[in-house]
This record gives structure tokens, C-alpha cells and sequence, in this order.
DNA sequence: TTTAAAACATGATAAAAATCATGTTTTTGG
DNA sequence: CCAAAAACATGATTTTTATCATGTTTTAAA
């Protein structure tokens, strides 16, 4: 568990989007943070509600996803320590267009509204990061929507499991992927019916490129796996 | 045809991301800008290559497009005066990863980089501006991308057809869409196969929801090609 | 203006993916 | 620890969508 109890000291400062912050801004940040602890499937906030601030992950994993028109579940951004959400809302002064639901026991920050933006409008600093960070959003997100468009289920489902392992990484045998996702998440991060993911990732133990064992999925082959993904860019 | 001699004096100043600006910083811009007209089918700039400036357009229509990893076309934005673009590549320093043509006509000014760089880090109306536009951008890309993942296809053409009336409106008509864009195209913006996106169409004329005449689609029906679109958001 | 190419249209077929059905296993709350 | 619920798994079927084939119309260049 990472050291949270200032932000000057915090151990994810230099690696988010407040890296380039003025020493100055993240001591009134320090002054007005709320930490909070949320449990596995706790809410951090819901589709449809207002931002009152940003929160900044210390330590854990969240998931931010949209409610489709008839309910499905599509999972947009998976989210670690050091990452910072719920400040495309703020920005675009709309409400939340996703809810973000804690996947494990995860520690994280609030950061006021008008502390936020106001330290955004002095710090070109951070100014300047966090557009790198809503262009990098927007990139992936293009080229999701591009694949989502162009690829079948089973390439977007290896690239799913490798987006996955760059994201949250391995755990300590180096071939787990290092978080518990039900076959619904992963399909609704792929895009597909639950069962599609299913029969799929069946089909990859056994081309033997995926072990399964429970939520465990352990990569035996990363490159076929690269393979089944056909990804070019 | 607006007037776009000087960037003080132009149509689409306070249209743009630039409203903002202080007077000072538009006055720089202004002596370093270039202006260039586009024919119909030109390329602004290709996937792949090094972005070194900002373009804005004063006059015309674009498409912005990914290049699939099977040659297949996506077009993921369009763009239309008082509309800036490259600037999602510039602010990740990344090369380009979308194709932008013009799709008639078009008048577009040139910000070189160093430019619009210097000026967003001096100016907090211009970046504050830059965040919204790319947290617009965001959240578009994000609806779409579950909607591609949830939604029929004949929803998705609904929705496009709606979109391209909010995109560019109709001609004095007040029916017919103000731009002529390929049953390909069409088919490349809802991120389906062409023959389907012809025969969707077709069922849609034939639903007396829509007039086709070669590439002039006349909207008949706005509130059941709504209802066709199935949103509820 | 003519003519070749591109775009459009539509039917037939094939492939992909969703849904439905059913049984098994794992989780979880009392 | 046990029972109910949830999650997982897999086969069968249906629906959706892409692909293939072919003919027509439009567009654009010589």
C-alpha cells in the first residue's frame, strides 16, 4: 500500500497528469484532497449524476463504463494507480456519461471541482497534461471504434487479453494477468455476448495460447497471441 | 464565401476554439497563418506523417479517417467551418493517425506548431477551450464506440443520417443533407459493409422515411428515422 | 459525346455472431 | 457448512451481417 497521506509525498505524483504541476498547486491540492477507500464493486460515481470533482487513484483498479440504450454493460477504460478520472464530465460540464465502479479494494483522492479547474486555469503545466491525456483518451478511443467497426470477435478478444496485461500487467509468475474480470466484463469490454467471450477464450486454451483457471487467465503464448489479434499498427 | 483575409476578422473566430483567445495571441497567429484552398477529394494530411501545425477551417467540409488494418476505411469525424483539426496528433506527439480530405471545396488556415503550441501554454482561454473540444471529442468517440459494440446496423444508420443533419444541416430546401457523400462513405462512417449500407437505405426510402436521388438524401420523416435510431440518450 | 470506370442496386449465399436452452461449477451470504 | 444465486460452459438454433455475383446507372475523362 502506497504512501497517500500528502500528495507532495504521494508515490503516483510523478506518475500522473499532475507530474508536471507546480510544487505550490499540489500543496493547496494536498489541502483539500478527501481519501477514501472503496471496496470491490463499490461505486465511485454513476452514469447520469453530477461531477463535483476528479478522483486520482492511489492504489487500485477501477472500471468506467457506459450504460448501452437497452442496458448492456460496455466497459470503456480500465484504470490503475496513478490514473485520474472523471474529468471529461467536468470539462465538457456535462454529466457523467459512464459510472465508475471499483474492481478491487482501491484507494483514492477527491479533488474539488473548483480547486481542480481553477489550478488547471494557472498551471500550464498541468494544463498541458491533461490535453496530452484527453488526446491519448481520444486516440485510443478512435482506434477502438475502428476495430469495433472492422474486426471479428476473436481478434478483438486477443486484443482485449493484451490490452488487459499492458494495463494492470502480471502478477508475480509473470504469466497471470495480474485482475479478476468475469467472462460478462471481459465480453463487455470486447463487445460481444457474455457467451461469445466464453466459447472463445475456450477456443484459446485450447490452441493452448490462454490457461484458464477460474477468473485466473494465465498468457502461455504472447505471440500468437499478438498473431490472433492481427493487429498492424 | 467568408472572409478570412485576417484572422481578427474572421467569420468563424468566435465559432472556433479560438472565442477565447486573447485578442494578442490572435493578432500572432494571424501574421503567421496560411491560408490555402482545398479542391474536393485533396488530402490535408495522411495517416502516418508528422503533424507541424493546426488546421482550421474557414470555409468547406472534411473527413477525417482511419485507415483499418485490412485497407478498410473509418471515418471517425466531420468536420466543417469554424472546425479545427491535427491537433490531436500534435498534442500527443504523435504522427497522424487519421487521414483528413476534403470532401468539397474548401478553405482551410494553416497554424504552424511551435505557434499554436506557445500560445496554448500562454493562453488559459485557448487551452481551457482545447480541453472542452477534446473532452467533446471524447465523449463522442465513446458513445459511438459502445454504440458499434450494442447497436444494430439499421439503428446505426438512422443515427448517422441524424448526425450528418446535425453535422452540416440541410441545403435551402430544408430536407435534402448539405453534403454528397458516397454510399461508401456512408457505409465507412456507420462501420458497415457498403451493399448494406445501400440496402438499409433502400428500406428506409422504401419506409418513406427518406428520398434518395443519387447522392441527395432527403430527409422525409425526422421523427421516425429518430424512432429508427432507437436513442435514449 | 462517347466510353470506360466507378458507383449503385439487389438477389443469393455464406459466414459470423447472438440467442436460447440446459447442465455444471463456483461464489457468496446466512 | 450449506443452500441459493451467480457465473461458467457448451450445444443447437436463429438472426444478423458480410460476401459474392450480376446487372444497371451515374460519373468523369478522353
Amino acid at each position: 500500500m502506497n504512501d497517500h497521506s500528502t500528495c507532495q509525498s504521494c508515490s503516483q505524483r510523478f506518475n500522473s497528469v499532475f507530474c508536471k504541476a507546480k510544487e505550490e498547486y499540489i500543496n493547496q491540492i494536498n489541502e483539500q484532497k478527501i481519501c477514501n477507500v472503496y471496496k470491490r464493486g463499490q461505486i465511485l460515481f454513476n452514469e447520469g449524476s453530477y461531477p463535483f470533482g476528479v478522483y486520482c487513484i492511489n492504489d487500485g483498479k477501477v472500471k468506467l463504463s457506459h450504460q448501452g440504450d437497452d442496458g448492456k454493460e460496455q466497459i470503456i477504460r480500465l484504470l490503475k494507480a496513478g490514473d485520474v478520472l472523471g474529468y471529461r464530465a467536468l470539462l465538457s460540464g456535462d454529466r457523467y456519461s459512464a459510472s465508475a465502479v471499483a474492481l478491487e479494494d482501491t484507494q483514492i483522492c477527491f479533488i474539488p471541482k473548483d480547486l481542480f479547474v481553477s489550478v488547471l486555469k494557472l498551471d500550464p503545466g498541468l494544463a498541458f497534461e491533461m490535453m496530452k491525456l484527453l488526446s491519448d483518451e481520444l486516440h485510443r478511443a478512435e482506434i477502438k471504434l475502428t476495430h469495433l467497426a472492422q474486426k471479428p470477435i476473436r481478434e478483438r478478444l486477443a486484443e482485449t487479453l493484451l490490452f488487459i496485461k499492458e494495463t494492470y500487467g502480471f502478477e508475480e509468475d509473470g504469466i497471470t494477468l495480474n485482475v479478476r474480470l468475469s467472462r460478462e466484463e471481459i465480453a463487455n469490454l470486447v463487445g460481444t455476448a457474455t457467451e461469445s467471450a466464453i466459447r472463445l477464450l475456450s477456443e484459446f486454451k485450447k490452441d493452448g495460447m490462454v490457461e484458464l483457471d477460474g477468473k485466473k487467465i494465465k498468457i502461455m503464448k504472447p505471440k500468437e497471441l499478438i498473431r490472433a489479434a492481427n493487429l498492424q499498427d
